[in-house]
DNA sequence: CCTCCCTATCGAGCAATGCTCAATAGCGGC
DNA sequence: GCCGCTATTGAGCATTGCTCGATAGGGAGG
């Protein structure tokens, strides 16, 4: 018999090609195990590449990471896009209800990007910027132009509600997401009441 | 001129004291630095000892770390005692004034430990446990004994947004805490109503 | 005050893992 | 069919978490 490790051949894609590729992996590799557990050689041999290759790609792991959150962060918001000029309370619904949606159906992977340990305040602040963004709807919604700092740290700290509630709730409910998002609403309703004043 | 690096005389100290010790200095770098910032090495080297010996307290770094953080639970909730036979509403709002002026007094700490980056499930556990305390604590004072379940996750979740708006508010304002935890109050009384339905 | 023993403490070294750098080889363009 | 750009690799370094056998401080008993 022959030596001869079976390892595939060499094979070069393009740099865009091969990102899309480690990214996809990271992704993957989050829904399973905390980032910490994702170790440069394991994802290097998934993608069948060298471990020098991902830090050709990403100079430091934690740019790697980084990117990987991004993506994530990036899926959540163009799912939450709202809806064009409906009434106030229904573009509010309807945010909502796609964020409910969008937690329920991508659980596990949410909650290892976002919520799971994060070893990097890098992180944080990709979370932070995304949920940042997710107010900005809410304000678009109601069509509010310059809100006060108040309700904007209220608001904010509305998401951090909802995030919470949306991850326990679709861990021991199979259904019932209009009752929760119509409580989300509600909620969201009283806290803009009580910061507005 | 001698060699000798002057390294301080080998201290034995009552296994008891060390643990104290090592969890102190724990609790203190991490009001400066991130958990995966905190080396072994620089922890033994602030205590005088070696890292074995740190290895010998605390089996693997993580669960240093877990005796760190839990220490710092342990602080918050002794912080939060409700007060005994007073009115429902006069209970939560001491509750809730206790909270926010922990996060005045310790605001860096809290952070560190809770909110930024972590780096072990453990410490999420942690910090939920903590948070479930909470929760517990809030229905003590509204005479609740067994809320439903929807209940429970609301104001658990309610307590993420408290956690959220007390961080954020701290950070920005020097004041306005009385403000703060009126609103506090008001929101989680709409919760509690919102979620009773 | 001396001795003994328990255990707190140390030093050296191993393994995993993030990261570097010079060298190699596939593929598009001429 | 050749060339050059760059995607790709392999070997190796440093840090850091962790182990293990050896050492020594200090309280208990004489």
């Amino acid at each position: 018999m022959t030596g001869t490790t079976d390892r595939p051949p060499r094979v070069r894609r393009t740099a865009e090609d091969r990102r899309r590729q480690l990214i996809g992996i990271g992704l993957e590799m989050l829904t399973t195990m905390a980032f910490h557990q994702v170790t440069v050689d394991e994802v290097a041999r998934r993608a069948g590449i060298s471990r020098s290759l991902l830090f050709h790609y990403f100079p430091t792991k934690r740019d790697y990471y980084a990117a990987v959150v991004r993506a994530a962060a990036r899926r959540l918001l163009r799912a939450t896009v709202p809806l064009e000029g409906a009434e106030p309370a229904d573009r509010l619904r309807a945010t909502v209800d796609a964020y409910v949606a969008f937690i329920r159906r991508r659980r596990e992977a949410y909650v290892s990007v976002f919520r799971a340990p994060r070893q990097d305040e890098w992180i944080l602040e990709i979370h932070e910027e995304t949920q940042n963004a997710l107010s900005h709807k809410v304000f678009e919604a109601l069509g509010i132009d310059s809100p006060e700092e108040t309700l904007v740290l209220a608001v904010r700290a509305w998401w951090a509600f909802a995030e919470h509630l949306c991850v326990d709730w679709t861990a021991r409910r199979d259904g019932g997401d209009e009752e929760l998002a119509a409580m989300l609403v509600d909620t969201l309703t009283d806290v803009v009441r009580r910061a507005a004043v």
